[in-house]
DNA sequence: TTCTAATCGAGACGGTACGTCCGGTCTTCAT
DNA sequence: ATGAAGACCGGACGTACCGTCTCGATTAGAA
């Protein structure tokens, strides 16, 4: 009933770019893609682009959502450890690929573009995090985590040292590497002696 | 003996350049910074800027790196947790600063530019990075450690979340969360109860 | 009904160009020229003067013609003589102007430019030698000139003068020296009696 | 007696630009030369080259000069009207070389350098025009010229068409055209008739 | 069926920074 | 004093790309 008047948007155009797009992110990196080649490649014009998207990333932000996201179901095996520690290695693996790059990429220009940020944050990071948190959750029913941890901050501790190597130091981030990370986190850093002297 | 010929390059010229792109970096953020701007602010031709860095962000880099860097001197406590929680949160505090910005910003850039990545970590990470080491080495023999951890995941697990929150979730990163950053890692999220089972 | 698809070129875009181009080719030398200063002036990016000319010496030469030319109606008195020595006049009047300046630099630049030099005889030179073609046409047939000579080297034999006068030994080119040129050629260096012995 | 204090001018550096200017004049055109390539191939220092000359036109005007200078021994063959074919015929088989090619580039360059203007009007074109001067004057002497032609004008005559094909028009200059230009203007272009009745 | 209003393709345009180039000057040390 | 080496200034060049705009053509539902 209150369908607008004129042509409606075609999704078949809107598909287009977002494909175009993905293509591009595929075979360039984030800064060689322009508008132009977006625009030639789904064969729309740059005009029908700009009424949709407000800018370049978040065409490019955009296509990579529609495709990357929805990738991982969340692990079941009935061991909250052994389910964050899948979590954590597929997102690894992930990050690996060269759709990864494309993410790193776009976390770069995040840096400069708040809106960008705000975009990633929301639609990838957020329920990813929520996924673990629930994880973390059964983990402290079922007595394998102290009850009295910060799940958010435990979620931080884990993903973060991901994207630290990812983003900072570049050094391979690998499945032995999670399992390190988690391996360590779930025992401390501190001296046994110590802990009970602390007490 | 073995000066050189030719005319020598200019250090005054050098550090004009240096200084003028330090002040627009005070004064604007990364991308608003032209290489004309700096030029002109330091009573210097952009040729010579062009003789002496390949592009704008590695003057940048430069600028930055002459003047963010040496700042903090590692602490020396006594204690390994007190220090290195100290030198966390000096970093967090910097971080927080403007020229912490300014860091955020180079790594953002240096997702796409490699050459920029490989500065900023050889230049600014990995001596801090020595600084954490020696600390949790003390530590280690001090007895306030456990003596079979991972030094450089140990400090990958410490620094990674700070950055974590600055580039991706962009919540604050104060004190606390500092404190409890280490302090969770210190005793481990694993219940009590599981760790003697495994044992 | 053949109409091109997009926006049309404006040509009020393009007439401000060759405007701006012109004023400052009337106040400055060509040299002194800047594409940015024609961009400046016309009120217009410097991106669209590169979109429809290669260079800047193609926009010089736009402007020059789109004002410079058609600006002398070929004479006819009824007596071709006449008529070639006003059209010569009419010429070297015109180069002792600034726009004769103008035409003088720009084949100075068609030396090391060989577009433009082609531009320049195309669009400059065939017009007014087809003129003068006319006349001498005429003057055959009226029985003023010899009924054996040669147009086009006549042509040449008229004007050069004027132009090596111009480009080369650049002294003063007025309606005596147009008159000497004409009579002498009318009339031929040879001595009368070689001419006769010649036979 | 006065000889100057300090290290005295070398001839070979000068030698060296002149014969490295030359090289490259061979090579590219006018534009393409740069003094920095001057230099390097001299294997000598950008400021000696600045030292003794005002600016790059005069250097290659000199060391187009030092070679190209010289060259053609004024003809005698005892009629003037060969001589005066066989020099201009020398100099468009000059003109059609390479060598030729240089000199209509530093006329083109003369339209706006007055120095570089004056500089191969003195020392090209004056010493030339002089031989040629010779040869009308016998001419007169011997009858085979008019006793009233005026001598520089008809310099003027004979070699405007060589040098208006050369820059304006681009036409070809062969032996057969300098033969036709001296055969028009020796005869003329009026009717013999109207020439008796014009007296 | 025609009207109306939005969408779309094509491509011109403004703005702005980039990095390059080159002429000409200046500085240092060596000869 | 002359010369080599080469840093430096000034300033124009031509390119690139973003985002906006102006056309005409298309495509629906509404009248």
């Amino acid at each position: 009933m209150n369908k607008k008047p004129g042509r409606p948007r075609s999704t078949q155009t809107e598909q287009a770019i977002l494909a175009a797009s993905y293509d591009l992110l595929l075979e360039n990196n984030f800064t060689a893609i322009t508008v132009d080649k977006i625009a030639e490649r789904a064969k729309v014009s740059k005009a029908t682009i700009y009424k949709w998207w407000p800018n370049k990333a978040a065409v490019i932000m955009d296509s990579f959502m529609a495709t990357a996201s929805a990738k991982l179901p969340p692990p079941n095996t009935g061991s909250a450890i052994k389910d964050i520690t899948i979590q954590a290695t597929n997102l690894a693996n992930f990050l690996n690929t060269h759709e990864g790059k494309i993410l790193t990429a776009l976390i770069g220009h995040g840096q400069s573009d708040a809106a960008l940020a705000e975009a990633y944050l929301q639609r990838y990071f957020k329920p990813r995090r929520l996924d673990s948190q629930h994880i973390l959750e059964s983990g402290i029913a079922s007595g394998e985590f102290r009850t009295d941890i910060d799940i958010e901050l435990s979620i931080d501790l884990i993903y973060a040292p991901i994207f630290y190597r990812l983003l900072i130091t570049r050094e391979p981030v690998n499945d032995l590497f999670i399992y390190n990370v988690i391996q360590t986190l779930l025992l401390g850093i501190k001296s046994p002696l110590q802990k009970k002297e602390q007490k």
